[in-house]
DNA sequence: ATGGTGGGTACCCCA
């Protein structure tokens, strides 16, 4: 056995009777280029562990000292030139697992770790395909990744143990009707269209995750995590899509306060932001 | 119906 994770405290916070563990997820698009705003969100949100996707650069090139310096310093990095990649960094020691084979071309889109050795947590930080404008797979090759992406994940999670993994990341799906700002509008755009929401939703329920956004709040309320640069104003109308999700397996999920889990909007107004902003959500050990 | 913006890279890919 292990003690139990004391990972709760982010920030120089008085240590809590219940550890915890508090798990964010950003697409930053370009983590060289944003790095004043990683720091500034860890240093308002403390995150325990933060999950990021589209790091746009090679591991090597990776800023390790920036994350060190944000109290960051354990790092899980896959990263490739010029494109996607992603990476995991923590306040506490990550064991690197080996990923799962989700992406058949090769990319870095997968990083996975465990935090707290056996009987521990999984951390699957995922960044799936855009999947392209075309929502027809026969057309579209991008879009066929992307289904066959979802497909493998679909696989996988049914065949594992997934009690106490989190899955989270730039899912590139906004699986329900109020995860976007038309249902109708967007039914035969890519990232809202019926064969991938419904895909994402059932790969969820044969994994066991629970969708920390929606757990404990109604299913009507509009979430956005993303809201596209080619908006003159995109506070205007508020056209977001809800694509960057957290979820936890069936024995982490019984202790999560649904009070815990935020959406950093502000985020978005942030002076050369990300298209994406951070989800966090807070998970009792 | 269309095009809008942004990042990395190298003269155009991707989101």
């Amino acid at each position: 056995m292990h003690p139990p994770l004391d990972a709760a405290g982010a920030g120089g916070q008085a240590r809590c009777m219940t550890a915890s563990l508090k798990i964010a997820s950003w697409n930053i698009n370009s983590v060289r280029l944003r790095i004043g705003l990683v720091g500034r969100f860890v240093d308002q949100h403390g995150p325990d562990v933060l999950c990021l996707q589209e790091i746009k650069c090679e591991t090597g090139v990776f800023p390790v000292q920036a994350f060190r310096d944000m109290g960051l310093p354990h790092l899980v990095i896959a990263g490739q030139k010029g494109w996607h990649g992603v990476a995991i960094a923590a306040r506490v020691p990550l064991e690197e697992l080996p990923v799962p084979e989700f992406c058949r071309h090769g990319e870095a889109r997968v990083a996975a770790a465990r935090i707290g050795g056996e009987g521990g947590i999984t951390i699957h930080n995922l960044y799936v395909p855009a999947g392209g404008d075309e929502p027809d797979r026969s057309a579209n090759p991008k879009f066929d990744h992307k289904l066959d992406f979802v497909a493998r994940m679909d696989a996988h999670y049914a065949a594992a143990d997934t009690s106490r993994t989190v899955v989270t990341g730039d899912l590139n799906i906004a699986p329900g009707e109020h995860d976007v700002w038309s249902h109708k509008d967007l039914l035969n755009v890519v990232s809202h269209t019926p064969v991938e929401t419904t895909a994402l939703e059932a790969l969820r329920q044969r994994g066991r995750f629970a969708d920390l956004a929606r757990v404990g709040r109604p299913a009507t309320e509009k979430l956005y995590s993303w809201w596209s640069y080619r908006s003159a104003d995109w506070t205007r109308n508020d056209r977001g899509r809800r694509l960057d999700h957290i979820w936890a397996g069936e024995a982490l999920a019984p202790g999560f306060d649904p009070a815990t889990f935020q959406i950093v909007r502000d985020a978005r107004s942030w002076e050369k932001p990300s298209d994406h902003v951070p989800v966090v959500a807070r998970l009792s050990l």
